[in-house]
DNA sequence: CGCAATTGAGTTGTGCGCAATTGGATTGTG
DNA sequence: CACAATCCAATTGCGCACAACTCAATTGCG
């Protein structure tokens, strides 16, 4: 029987060609996680900890309200994740004490030592990544336009 | 040589650069996925879940052992997948004959049909990308060669 | 042929990611 | 001031990812 698509040129590769973009993106993500393992297990964090303790690196304390926003995350990754950095004596968390319901996470002393031993994590990446510069600024550029049209499309 | 910083590493703002590239990547998988999520939902299949049945309707039967190599996933993740599409009807997995070892996956006719629904999916998501065709086709060429390259550098 | 090494799928355990819900704290409005 | 609406973190439940392991089938090699 015939299709009732007529409207849409929808052919029998069309879903072939999208694989291409949104898979593209997909395995580029796992395999930069990937490149980080070895590297994150020599500091014992997790990719996603990790972006947590460069946030915290950059400005503390954060609550985890702002974490979340920052990285677009919600308590429901956050929680368990922060409850395993302080498990890992890396941060502190306590009650804000002028908003009962914030919760404020600090660095502790050794989870501020940590940023010295990540530091030459982004070269040795970098040098992983086999792209130029430009390719790299053009690619982070394109990206961050995509996410944000991605996000805002709903 | 525009904003070429990167010869001077382990400054204090060496995380702060590094984030951009990879968190970039990150972010945009993330909503790549959640942009896919409400057309998936009328499916009622995960993303991964799609990209599995995407092989399938380009070629079928698959092993599960080719259906990872094409995917990048392992029997780990691919095995509880599988199961849980023939539990949705959509695909059978059947022992081969010729190796016992090897475990075909069939297209059911629920499983074949579903492609006609899934077939508006790729122009809706490009829509919502918001980048001109160029841009696409630089960016997924972009992505495969920074694959290519983090999976060589192991 | 006989048996060790390899292969393929599955299972287990850990840690995200995200939707939905809970429960206590705060804010807004009358 | 009262109290409903909102906010915030935590919890629960499900489905990936991925490492490590098990077990059966097959292959390779003497």
């Amino acid at each position: 029987m015939t299709t009732s698509e007529g409207t849409r040129p929808a052919g029998p590769e069309a879903p072939r060609l999208n694989r291409q973009l949104c898979f593209a993106m997909y395995s580029a993500s796992r395999a930069a996680t990937a490149a980080y393992r070895p590297m994150l297990d020599e500091l014992g964090l997790t990719y996603p900890q990790y972006l947590v303790m460069l946030v915290l690196w950059e400005d503390e304390p954060r609550s985890v309200r702002g974490l979340g926003e920052e990285l677009g995350l919600d308590s429901g990754t956050l929680s368990p994740l922060l409850k395993r950095l302080e498990s890992l004596g890396l941060v502190e968390r306590r009650r804000s004490a002028a908003d009962e319901r914030r919760v404020e996470v600090f660095l502790t002393a050794a989870g501020t030592a940590l940023s010295a031993q990540a530091a030459g994590i982004p070269q040795r990446l970098a040098d992983a990544a086999g792209l130029s510069p430009a390719e790299i600024d053009q690619l982070r550029e394109t990206l961050a336009r995509l996410t944000a049209a991605l996000h805002s499309s709903r």
